[in-house]
DNA sequence: GAATCTCCGACCAAAATCATCGGACTAAAT
DNA sequence: ATTTAGTCCGATGATTTTGGTCGGAGATTC
């Protein structure tokens, strides 16, 4: 449960790799195709073309759209893009209920009779929105341990 | 995005109305029965039936088939009943990706060729279920405002 | 024994999601 | 100018999840 779907997957990814690759890299950004993506990550490229494009849309991301040296590159600084606007551009607006958005009319909400526990879900839901946005792309750029590095493996003194 | 459940809403709904009707009762929990439950909150009942089903297999509250005076009560505090268990209940394991669970065989994660993200997506997750294990059904036992009681919407001095 | 309830499993329908395909347009390279 | 490699957009099909339904077995009270 509250697992993101494969495309904010996708995205995160890429954006990640995106931001890597232009590390370094001031003037000319640093312009990566659909297809470089996919295949570094094993993603259809297809579906992957969708995300990106969804991503340019919401201004995450830049389109170039140059023929042959064509792509996309990070639209802002790896720093100026939280998780939460990215789940934003792919799944629309985040919220654990259905009644999250449009807090007075509750068109769907009469459903039930008298919902009591709207005002503690709501709490929850700015929680996690804020952890959401307190987070950046730049956060994702982590270097990442090979895996399983169990701490105080090795002994002292003796360099790999 | 990150949505419950309507099982999940009605798992909490009902937790949350079985913590009510029993206050103040000491012995002989008060045992309410599906129909009730529904009624009150304009649930389907055979859907319902099916969530304190899987409340009750989880141990989260008790059955009591007593014939006609048969139904369900609480199977602990309100405070020992927490979100994330609840959650977990209705719709397994909670984890923001596939490879949540199983941290070093990811077996599925393997799709992309290298994942970056593990590292960082792992604490958010994290993060997330601290919350929803911080709270627990009687921290949704809050006054619920009746809705829409704009601030200063009526001049003082003017009741009603 | 009849009524009322839980319990369980199987089942169907609808919706969301994943994934694919085809066609239009653009700009660079030749 | 033609080719080529790329984005862009919409439509479509397949798969999975989810919401919701049904029928029968077992228990208990009246």
């Amino acid at each position: 449960m509250l697992k993101f779907s494969k495309r904010a997957d996708y995205a995160l990814l890429s954006l990640q790799y995106m931001a890597t690759v232009q590390i370094g890299i001031e003037a000319h950004p640093r312009v990566v195709n659909t297809k470089e993506i996919a295949e570094e990550h094993n993603i259809p490229v297809e579906l992957l073309a969708k995300v990106l494009q969804t991503l340019a849309r919401h201004q995450l991301i830049e389109s170039h759209h140059n023929g042959p040296k064509g792509g996309y590159a990070l639209g802002r600084e790896p720093k100026d893009i939280t998780l939460a606007q990215v789940l934003e551009a792919i799944e629309g607006p985040l919220g654990l209920t259905d009644c999250s958005h449009e807090k007075d009319d509750h068109s769907q909400c009469e459903q039930m009779n008298h919902c009591n526990i709207r005002t503690p879900l709501f709490k929850i839901q700015e929680s996690i929105f804020q952890l959401l946005n307190s987070m950046s792309i730049e956060d994702l750029l982590v270097e990442e341990t090979p895996l399983i590095i169990v701490e105080s493996l090795k002994p002292q003194g003796v360099p790999s």
